[in-house]
DNA sequence: GTCTATAGCTTGATAGAC
DNA sequence: GTCTATCAAGCTATAGAC
């Protein structure tokens, strides 16, 4: 046998990009193989339940990789120092807001084929990301309902940010999304 | 002749809500004549350029739709009062949050063929769409800056509250941004 | 202004060699 | 684990009749 062409998470990291950038219709098979190097059959060959498959895989990479990114929620320490710690993790995760969400990206689309499954997943990440924020609000003194508004609105900012600066190719707002999210989380 | 099967009205509505609904990529010919009742070659004898001219039509006509939703805004009259009336049409125009942004939907996807003039037309919409919260924001006793800032402020979280709600299906942030309008862009 | 019919290409997916 | 070769189906787009 040859030997492996792309490390996993290589494979990943280009596989995600490009979802991430073109959406799930948009990307193509013949993109994903320029993209990653391999030949259709080898997708398959890693991939068995083709574009759908590889689809979810990025899903669920993406999920571990925001956990990553959202590690310093976790630890111990001043809550608005860690705040700021994943506001610059995501600054970078995201090219200061540049790069799209996956989220967004991916739940543009038909509910044909296998997408509810994909949507479903989707959700589920969407909810991770809000109840995360939810968490930390909580740690700050706010209540339980207090935490979910605050963590809902800095998750739609966070969000829109992104699709602001997408179409109009200014990063401005999500540079100020950025510096406000302690206040956001936290209430002042 | 035959007559012409669907108005030139109720065709852009189908039309817009296919590309709201699917991306640029996901609409395809055949859903568009689906979804319009027209054949393929009806629809090139109405838009030669084909699907890019489509989608131009498209954003032509969402641009339209929009100064009448806006339309509030230019209008005499208690600015808080103003704003709550297009708060209001904006909760018509996308059904209380369940429908996406066409400027979201239309910004995922490649940037081949003529995928950069449709690009520049959305970021042309995204603009106005800024300048004219910014306009009343400005009425409202705001410096050109604050009205500015402002105005952004309510399209990330307007756009936003979308994303989450298409991706989660729950409205409630949009609900809250409804509310929220006046405030955010009068500052109190 | 609509249609049928078709062209030519790309898509997602598979078979089988090495 | 990768490849070449191939498939049927779908895609955008066009020609020409009525």
């Amino acid at each position: 046998m040859p030997p492996e062409k792309i490390s996993e998470r290589e494979l990943m990291l280009a596989l995600t990009a490009l979802f991430r950038d073109q959406g799930f219709e948009g990307a193509t098979l013949s993109m994903i193989s320029k993209a990653t190097g391999l030949k259709r059959a080898s997708l398959y060959h890693r991939f068995p339940g083709g574009k759908q498959d590889i689809a979810l895989a990025v899903v669920d990479f993406t999920e571990l990789e925001f956990k990553e990114v959202l590690a310093p929620l976790w630890e111990s320490g001043d809550v608005k120092t860690r705040i700021r710690r994943v506001a610059r993790n995501l600054g970078d995760y995201y090219d200061d807001g540049m790069k799209s969400c996956l989220v967004d990206s991916l739940s543009v689309g038909k509910e044909a084929d296998g997408r509810d499954i994909i949507a479903e997943r989707i959700a589920e990440i969407m909810e991770a990301f809000i109840s995360s924020f939810a968490a930390i609000a909580r740690e700050s003194g706010a209540t339980a309902k207090q935490a979910r508004l605050r963590a809902e609105d800095a998750v739609v900012r966070f969000e829109g940010s992104l699709v602001v600066a997408r179409s109009t190719g200014k990063i401005d707002s999500f540079k100020r999304w950025q510096k406000d999210l302690p206040r956001i989380l936290t209430g002042e």
